[in-house]
DNA sequence: AAGTAAAATGATTTTATTTCAATAATTGAT
DNA sequence: ATCAATTATTGAAATAAAATCATTTTACTT
């Protein structure tokens, strides 16, 4: 009845991955031989090919092309089945994966998974921050546990919850023009250096929320991946940035920055946390979600 | 290194279902001895027991509902991959599984079904109604390949676009007190039976656009589960309905129904079709798309 | 054309799975 | 309380499947 195994997708798998079917048996721990059999074998159950023999290597027949994707997907996901067993066996409760489509935020996280590890010895910590299909997606996909998000998505399957308000603010050097103002208008940017993470622009709320409106662009826009290296881009006069105020706040005396209201309203914002809503009921995931209410900067 | 195979996901999801290791080896046409050994094997294998033997009955320990979960995540996947490899292997392109999110949506894609499939006569067609995470979940989840929806999810991995537009209007028999009125308000409703699809409340038009703000309440609130009986109900005088004002037009006529504006404005609606980003190229399924907007109602 | 690298194939060996048969434990019924 | 029926476990034997080894075929390189 069943014929599609395990193995065929890992041999799929590492076929692309390798290159040619001698490299993915080296991978694998068998002989070249065998793949060849075994994967002769699905072909003829299923009745079609999965690759187009040209010359001395392999092509991906439309068939081979699905099962890829196919194995891309469960085999992930098997891996994690087999890892979380043997967590089990050792008496540990497991691995909260956590997202974070939050730049920021991770200077945040870092203060929680501190308490957190210390208060479930047995659970395990591990962050991803880069997603093929967005958050929303890896949460839905099992690729991780726990989203924290400024996004969050009030749908059946998942269950979001707020954990704190926070401001963003404008990000500029104690001796920059405007590091007296009491906020900022979209047109004082038109010519200052805008340093963002590298994320679609869209994305990023001083634009969407206060530059776009105003039909506004700065006069270059820069792109950072940590949050480290901004602030000192930004203590030393390179540009101006957009951050939560608390992060700011923290970082303000020893590094010479200063935080600007970013309009007269200045920008609210709202981070959530949300898990797949069949999980709401592991206890380790519900003590995760208590302690990031808990310590909200 | 691998040691959890699709067989072992198998039999914890029939000893579930069939209720003892010997059902389940009846099911999957094994005997029960070889069930034994199998499973024994896994459990020396990960370390840890999926059983707890109480007497001669089985109840899975943590571990084992965790597998539970996998096989019942996991499973469908690869059946559904098999099904699909021998639709490959016979010529045909595959099974369009699409997902509704709108009620009397169905009777529109009736309409469309028709033409598709003689213009596509290797592709099936699947409609499914009922999705444990919703629709959005389903789609992530590969359950489904295409939504038909009221509620869009601009989200990365996913594609939304508007199909068609139209407006929910009320539907009373021709008889009716209201059957007159150019326009309706929520007071006017406090007196009659309202009749619905059996959905949470929440995400009905009438109440969360209509009824809700202005804090009304119908005399009753019946659900029935089909479109078409749920007409007759209205057109017998047992109560009044919200519909799309295409699909009351259809009936108008044949049933003696009348279609009533929801206010002054009308309820204006959007439907949009969804599906995963990875799978916009797909000709097939652009092709439905295609003919979704050409067969607006 | 020779040499090389890759995949395929066939025969054999090895390993894994399945069945068979027997046992033990538990449940339900009389 | 006993008996019959049902269920799971276990060990040994039989069967089936998979892996290897040795060889062949193909096509790419130089």
């Amino acid at each position: 009845m069943a014929i599609l195994e395990r193995i065929h997708l890992q041999v799929i798998r590492e076929v692309e991955r390798q290159g040619s079917l001698t490299a993915a048996a080296k991978v694998l721990y068998l002989t070249q031989s065998a793949l060849s059999h075994t994967m002769k074998k699905l072909e003829q159950s299923i009745g079609t090919d999965v690759w187009l023999r040209e010359g001395r290597s392999l092509r991906l027949t439309q068939a081979g092309q699905y099962l890829l994707g196919v194995a891309n997907r469960l085999l992930p996901q098997l891996d994690q089945a087999e890892e979380r067993l043997h967590q089990y066996a050792q008496g540990e409760r497991g691995t909260l994966r956590i997202g974070m489509e939050c730049h920021p935020c991770y200077q945040w996280l870092l203060k929680i998974v501190a308490p957190y590890l210390s208060q479930w010895p047995d659970v395990d910590v591990d962050v991803k921050q880069k997603f093929q299909f967005g958050g929303i997606g890896a949460l839905f996909g099992y690729e991780i546990d726990l989203l924290v998000t400024p996004d969050p998505l009030f749908k059946p399957g998942l269950r979001f919850e707020p954990v704190f308000d926070y401001e963003q603010v404008l990000v500029v050097s104690r001796n920059h023009a405007l590091a007296t103002a009491e906020y900022i208008e979209p047109a004082q940017l038109s010519s200052e250096v805008l340093i963002t993470y590298p994320v679609e622009i869209d994305r990023l709320d001083i634009y969407n929320q206060f530059l776009q409106p105003a039909g506004i662009s700065p006069k270059r826009h820069k792109v950072i991946e940590t949050t480290d290296i901004m602030l000192q881009m930004v203590a030393s006069g390179r540009g101006v940035a957009a951050l939560p105020r608390w992060l700011v706040e923290e970082y303000a005396n020893e590094m010479g920055i200063v935080p600007v209201r970013l309009g007269h309203q200045g920008i609210g914002k709202q981070i959530f946390i949300g898990a797949r809503e069949v999980d709401t009921h592991i206890d380790y995931l519900k003590a995760f979600i208590e302690i990031a209410h808990l310590s909200a900067p």
